[in-house]
DNA sequence: AATGAAATCTCACCGGC
DNA sequence: GCCGGTGAGATTTCATT
């Protein structure tokens, strides 16, 4: 199911991972083509939903969210209906911003984003008065060090 | 620092990070304004760095990114000297998606997204004869739950 | 099949009101 | 804040290799 991608695949994607704003020819002359090849491609890989969506990235600090922390999950529960209820709930909330369910000791690792602790405190409340977790340790941020959604091609 | 938004300004971010690539005729329509406010509003955020890059989602299973681990580091070291060789190793690797200084017991929690578990190994050697680390626990992702870059505006 | 020229059509951007 | 003009650039077609 892997899409199959060649060399001009690969750079064109990396460009647009970088910058999705410029025009076609720039693209298309830093990946060493022209126009109309170049978009033929990402018009495939469009199809092929190999590229997604394309999104503007908004400054979460400018805007006063000054708060992120990763949260692990321990839970007793293993049920099916536990954990479509758990999901759906991380799924409604938009303050996760990342959920993974993990191998090995610790179940499930969020992310999540907030403007300060105490909006933290009331996601973490509602979280458990929703579903029943088993232990909970949650990481502050002091800095993020690096924040990237490009993928290394 | 926090840049001053009002009701408009965060339904207008909100579109754009939900997708940024439609006509700011429909961006307009859907916040309830018209093309010259909305476009006056975006130059200003733009300006302000409140919107970053615009940039495409790249679909990272579709592309064989097939393992995701979340790295949870303890150090010894605390110098100066050893954070900067850290923190340059980090931003240098491109697997590193994400990375966080963090408060307490750990001391940095990483993101590293490669195409299998022999590339992680391969990154996690690398690094730890580049740097001095204490203790490393990784934590291998099973499933993506959620991933999104948006803000909860 | 891949390219590049060229034609058309959409829309970002900037002026006047 | 609305309206309309202008030109850049996206999208399509076509001739060429």
């Amino acid at each position: 199911m892997a899409f199959r991608i060649d060399e001009t695949d690969r750079k064109i994607l990396a460009e647009l991972q970088r910058d999705a704003s410029r025009p076609l020819e720039e693209i298309a002359r830093a990946v060493g083509s022209s126009k109309t090849p170049v978009w033929n491609r990402i018009r495939k890989l469009k199809e092929a939903g190999v590229i997604g969506a394309q999104v503007a990235l908004v400054d979460a600090e400018a805007l006063g969210f000054e708060a992120c922390f990763f949260v692990l999950i321990r839970t007793a529960e293993h049920e099916a209906e536990w954990q479509q209820k758990f999901l759906k709930a991380l799924k409604e909330r938009p303050e996760v911003q990342e959920a993974h369910r993990l191998a090995g000791d610790i179940d499930y690792i969020l992310k999540v984003r907030v403007p300060n602790a105490r909006a933290y405190d009331a996601f973490y409340q509602a979280l458990i008065s929703e579903v029943k977790i088993h232990n909970v340790t949650a990481l502050l941020s002091m800095e993020e060090i690096k924040s990237t959604v490009a993928l290394p091609l």
